[in-house]
DNA sequence: AAAAAAT
């Protein structure tokens, strides 16, 4: 399906057509038509599947062709770090370029003018308000927010934000909106507290479900079981003897994205890293230098694990396995967007090899095992405690915690 | 069990 059978306002397909898109993905091809049509939706779907452009297209397109209040808000979409904000902002102003539809990034950790040209924007008007919700709360308690004829309300990242525990700080920004709206929200994810968020902000909505919780075959994926020692050594053989467009080095805890820059670094590897004790204008530049290939590698949290979408990423590496299998997904999702291919490798120390088998119940097969070069030495076996499967079937017996023995 | 987010 073409965008231009949508029946979009003409500017808009001006913008789609110089953003470079054609054809509707299949999340915009079953999202945008309801949301035309007025309705509620909540959809699972992941990003990198065209999730954003599938709720900014509907958006600018009603506000191009319905009367609005132009001097108030008249959509606000909430998401929950400052780069999917940023990232979010670019993509619309791309998309409304030729139109009169105005739009506004507001998220903390700037410099001091940025609060001063949000709150001139809130309060003279602005039709789309991207934000981080603690930066909007600030704003809103100081009460010059113009939001009598806001009229659509979009929550990106749901379960993300409420894993993040803004569930609270939701609520409170939606008491400050008008009723008479049209709700649309986006989740990776469909876990109860989600439902019952979703039951209470969303009215009669489409549900639409496009999300599988597995990751795309063309992903190459690859698991080393290794002691945690060689880790380091591992990833700096990997990233100067395999060939890439762009690396991406996922780490769990700000401290190891730390430690390991500085080994990378040592190891004369031309690296950044990004995590949130960065200055926000740090971070900016960090991903303006990745996204314009001044620097291939990125040593990162999971800040950048969700949303960020950037092209040519081939290869991501997981220096620690993540916490949560959903992130698994995520991360790796980073590689082979669009049309490419990509390749995951997973470094698993022995403390890890639980957290891997956790993510290969929620894949549903077991993650390819790599082998390591001999040169780095014996490995361990990979023997995983049988992973639990929810609430325990057939009334197994509670096991006694193994004795710590250290080698 | 850790990440991020308001000043």
């Amino acid at each position: 399906m073409k965008f231009t059978d949508l029946g979009l306002d003409e500017r808009l397909l001006e913008g789609i057509d110089a953003m470079g898109y054609e054809t509707a993905t299949p999340v915009q091809q079953q999202v945008i038509v309801p949301i035309l049509e007025g309705k509620d939706i909540i959809a699972s779907a992941q990003t990198g599947t065209g999730k954003t452009a599938a709720f900014l297209l509907p958006l600018i397109h009603q506000l191009l062709t319905h009367p609005h209040e132009t001097h108030d808000i008249n959509a606000m979409i909430i998401v929950p770090t400052r780069e999917l904000a940023i990232q979010i902002a670019e993509t619309m102003e791309g998309l409304s370029y030729f139109t009169s539809v105005s739009s506004i990034a507001v998220y903390g950790g700037g410099d001091g003018t940025s609060f001063a040209t949000e709150k001139k924007a809130l309060t003279q008007g602005v039709d789309v308000v991207i934000c981080t919700p603690g930066r909007m709360i600030a704003h809103l308690n100081m009460g010059y927010v113009k939001l009598k004829g806001l009229r659509y309300l979009v929550l990106d990242e749901a379960d993300r934000m409420l894993d993040m525990g803004f569930n609270d700080d939701i609520m409170k920004i939606i008491s400050f909106l008008p009723r008479d709206r049209q709700n649309l929200l986006f989740s990776a994810t469909m876990p109860p507290k989600m439902r019952e968020m979703a039951r209470k902000i969303l009215h009669e909505p489409v549900e639409i479900n496009i999300a599988v919780s597995k990751p795309p075959e063309k992903i190459i994926q690859k698991a080393f079981i290794v002691y945690d020692a060689q880790k380091v050594a591992i990833i700096k053989d990997i990233l100067s003897t395999k060939s890439f467009q762009r690396a991406i080095v996922f780490c769990s805890k700000k401290q190891n994205v730390k430690q390991l820059s500085q080994e990378l670094k040592r190891a004369k590897l031309s690296i950044e890293q990004i995590h949130s004790d960065l200055e926000q204008s740090q971070r900016e530049q960090v991903l303006q230098d990745y996204r314009n290939k001044k620097i291939k590698i990125l040593v990162a949290t999971d800040i950048l694990s969700r949303g960020i979408d950037i092209e040519d990423i081939d290869l991501v590496i997981n220096f620690d396995v993540p916490n949560d299998g959903e992130d698994y997904i995520h991360r790796i999702g980073r590689t082979a967007r669009a049309e490419s291919t990509g390749t995951a490798f997973t470094l698993v120390s022995e403390k890890e090899q639980n957290k891997l088998a956790q993510i290969e119940v929620l894949l549903g097969q077991p993650v390819p095992k790599g082998n390591v070069p001999e040169e780095f030495g014996p490995t361990p076996e990979y023997n995983p405690r049988k992973p639990r499967s929810g609430s325990g079937g057939g009334g197994g017996k509670k096991r006694f915690s193994r004795q710590r023995k250290q080698q």
